[in-house]
DNA sequence: AGTGAGAATTAGAATTGTTCTAAAGTGATT
DNA sequence: AATCACTTTAGAACAATTCTAATTCTCACT
């Protein structure tokens, strides 16, 4: 299949650019998750690379993803792990995470682009709520935690 | 001062509502969080009012922010406990996920919603990535996790 | 005021997801 | 073949959260 020959060359090229090795654990975990397109877990992926690579270990999948994410290869969807935080403001809001001094701001919304993002949405699918997360940096005097 | 009592009075009756109680353990977790209106993790509000209620415990302050987030008084900002979850899809998308069978499905961007959605954001905000993230019900053949 | 039932709290153990550490392996380069 | 950086491995450590069992509290009803 060309597809997977591309996206095989594509991941060599990345982690040669960037000094790292094309081990065969980076290989099989990006194999792995091209191959089948669904969310799965680090646990999962695990759990599907161990029938290749029988001696592999959790931790190495960890790091084979850590370095997937870092090379834009794969996208990892719990974006910010840590505890859970809690805010007061029940206006509805954006939150945006400031990546230099971890904190997190409020950002208002103009009225009515919740239901416009929502119609995105395809038919069937019928969204209680949604979630807009921006990461970045604020030049902001801080103050929000 | 008429909010702090404005916004008891909203938690009282939220309680009632539901039939549950109005312990001091959960307004002094409420108040705690509307005193002072940044995003504290369960083991910060736990520090915070421990001055108060010497005796409460940390169980107790996460069942309180439950109860709080389940009736809406307050919002939860890592809106999915568990484990992170990888994708190897790079286009721009959001994210769906799906409360009854737990699944994630990949929603696809029209071109410049993300530009768009960018606007929102105040002067001196600079955003590297957006997240969008909904939540409900898909009426759909599932088949992504 | 006393009682009983359900609700809530407490302390600590258990679980889960992730990261760290130390030792061993790999492979290109001298 | 010695070296050096990078990588993997196994398992311990850690952090966040949930669970459990015992106790305490609250409130409606006598």
């Amino acid at each position: 299949m060309a597809t997977s020959d591309n996206s095989r060359q594509v991941l060599l090229e990345r982690l040669q650019g960037s000094g790292l090795r094309p081990t065969p654990q980076r290989e099989l975990v990006f194999q792995s998750l091209m191959a089948q397109r669904d969310h799965p877990t680090a646990e999962e992926v695990f759990a599907r690379v161990k029938s290749q690579i029988p001696s592999i270990s959790l931790a190495t999948v960890y790091n084979c993803l850590e370095t997937l994410v870092a090379r834009g290869l794969v996208r990892s969807v719990n974006f910010e792990r840590g505890p859970t935080r809690y805010c007061p403001n029940l206006h509805p809001h954006a939150h945006f995470h400031d990546e230099e001094t971890g904190s997190t701001h409020d950002i208002d919304l103009p009225d009515g682009l919740l239901d416009q993002v929502k119609t995105i949405l395809p038919p069937g699918y019928d969204a209680s709520s949604v979630e807009i997360i921006f990461r970045g940096k604020a030049a902001q005097p801080a103050g929000d935690n």
